[in-house]
DNA sequence: TGTACATATGACAATATGTTCATACGTACA
DNA sequence: TGTACGTATGAACATATTGTCATATGTACA
């Protein structure tokens, strides 16, 4: 009982390049960890939050306010992004204010919405 | 009976900052397409794809071999990135050859990995 | 110490996502 | 035309994710 996957390694049609590619391949859990990474962009709500927190420092209520979100739901998210090390939080009083953590996610936020941009401007020639 | 979000927004600290955010906010679809661009690159299958493609197009059977696993998750997830215009294919004869669509994905690639071996870095210290 | 406000957290429901199996499609070639 | 191979697709299951409600925590201040 042959599977499909044996099947592909026994007709494998370019085995030469699948052992340079694999020889080029980044460790799993690196891989693991930059897909986190971007799993971490890949959602509406948690982008939102980093592109205000791209221009200023901004508390829970702050933000809430903006994206017109309950409170837990951004608190929630919030949580996920500094787990990530993505946003860091400062106290002050009774209020927190979360900000960027990295210059690197400005940049990684620049280059996305670059490419989706372009990828807008050809669809519409 | 009052909600958090009016509590929030009755009480709010930064009225001013979030008017200065909002104005600079992208619009909203626009993050929900950076968003979607994002979550394509949040899974470990996908983002092994892609990383291998970086490095020579393949065909899925090559790709099958490489991740080590079944042939319709890889073509599950080609077509994926393919309807989100990130890998292009090419046929020949019965075998399909996948490739990185835009040189944008290997940027994008390249500054997530970057971020990532820097948080590795800072963890050993 | 008690009250008010800003934020965090846990449990839950609804939805989304990824892989698998079975099977269909398309091409080459006998 | 029939068979074989490479790939695509649809349904189904398991798991992950998000927002909500209720409630807890922490801080300031009377």
């Amino acid at each position: 009982m042959k599977t499909s996957l044996e099947v592909c390694i026994t007709e494998g049609i370019h085995q030469a390049v699948v052992n340079t590619v694999d020889r080029k391949m980044p460790e799993q859990v690196a891989l693991y960890e930059l897909a986190d990474l971007f799993k971490i962009f890949g959602d509406s709500t948690r982008i939102s939050i980093l592109w205000a927190l791209s221009e200023s420092e901004m508390c829970v209520c702050d933000l809430c306010a903006l994206l017109k979100m309950k409170q837990p739901a951004i608190s929630h998210q919030l949580k996920n992004l500094k787990q990530s090390r993505i946003v860091k939080a400062r106290r002050e009083g009774k209020i927190i204010y979360y900000s960027l953590d990295d210059d690197h996610i400005r940049r990684l936020l620049d280059l996305g919405m670059q490419h989706v941009n372009e990828l807008q401007m050809s669809m519409t020639h």
